[in-house]
DNA sequence: GAATTGTTACTGACTGCATTGTAAGTTCTA
DNA sequence: TAGAACTTACAATGCAGTCAGTAACAATTC
């Protein structure tokens, strides 16, 4: 017996409205938290029900984690050109990320929201912001030891302390922005705190707060 | 008519009885969210119904401003002795504080994913978190001022971009953290970051990311 | 290239569960 | 003895997910 077996393809418009609901989702997960976001919202946003939407991600679950890889791309689409930029070029480019966010709020709260929400118990987002945040530190971490091969800072420590920090400092920013729009200086208070935390890792110094620490 | 008011005074061991729901609201609202905590949970930890908590505190709205006040409280007493540290003492706190933080993941789970949280829409906490993050502020500017006058640093510019970045890095490692408790190179991160940010202010140099950026 | 057949992309109705809040009743105690 | 500190029972939503059905479309067959 042949068996020949009979799989339609999907309909040539159907990737154009995935992308509408992964849009519509990372605005909704966004505003109101992914326990607090129903799917019937989503799906009024798409114009369609929520079953609608669960025919085409199968659970509220597999939709955060689709949204979430969906964030990523237009991302990189929207701000980078086509290459992670490494070395000094990367700092640059996240001192850049964090004025133009300025203008994007409903991702920044989407991302802020989300990752945070990722390490309360059974969240479906969690290995990916886990890995994100392990990947993320590795660029980093490069672009640090690129810089310091480039200006001669040999056996550089705290490498790996400044790459955690530098995307530490990003999101903690975001969040008090958040809080409070209006705030100005938080925006520039990015680009100090790379500049300082690069900084101590070409050139270090003493400690201002003593050697008796932990 | 005298109408000899009748108020009864609350019974001598409600008060501990609250402190009870408070410290075991935290630990769920920490372990789940809030939107995801139900009170039932919280009842069962301290044998109650759910109808109980209402009794004490009125609604879940409530409670969740109570709770956070009450992190507060039992953060300076468990911490601090009495009075706030100013000046170099107040970043030497932070520091031991991002070390004592590691045996408490409870506590530091609650304040990252509730303030994270505090920015949905109609979220209860949010007017917590912003006075929070705004007085937080204000006194590690406090602190690094009195810094920079004892060493005889005039006109410190970016006070207010390194008190923010201080309070960002903090809350940013605490999330890496949490999603990764095996990285020791967390914890250490704090220290090298507030000491990178508090050398800035001090002592700035020139930027190491060039002087065209926004 | 028309008819057939299976599949996709839905809708609407429903189920079942979880959850906050309320109301009435009970016990205890200041 | 009134009010505090509950409990039990219930009301009222809200929400994810299932299921049966329908219309449109794609692939296969003739």
């Amino acid at each position: 017996m042949p068996t020949t077996r009979r799989r339609s393809s999907p309909r040539p418009e159907t990737a154009a409205r995935r992308r509408e609901i992964l849009q519509a989702a990372l605005e909704i997960f966004g505003q109101k938290g992914y326990n607090n976001g129903p799917l019937a919202e989503i799906a009024d946003q798409v114009e369609m029900t929520h079953a609608g939407i669960l025919h085409h991600f199968g659970s509220k679950d597999r939709l955060l984690v689709e949204v979430l890889r969906y964030r990523d791309e237009s991302d990189v689409e929207g701000l980078d050109e086509q290459h992670i930029p490494g070395g000094i070029e990367l700092f640059r480019h996240l001192v850049r990320t964090a004025f133009t966010n300025e203008s994007r709020p409903g991702i920044v709260q989407a991302y802020a929201v989300l990752s945070a929400e990722s390490v309360t118990d059974g969240n479906p987002g969690r290995s990916y912001f886990e890995e994100r945040y392990t990947v993320l530190r590795g660029e980093v971490a490069d672009a640090l030891r690129e810089m310091c091969r480039d200006r001669g800072v040999d056996e550089p420590a705290n490498v790996a302390r400044a790459s955690a920090s530098v995307l530490a400092v990003m999101d903690g920013l975001q969040v008090q922005w958040l809080l409070d729009r209006d705030n100005v200086e938080l925006a520039e208070a990015s680009r100090f705190a790379i500049e300082a935390i690069v900084t101590a890792v070409l050139d270090p110094r003493p400690s201002p707060l003593g050697d008796d620490l932990p």
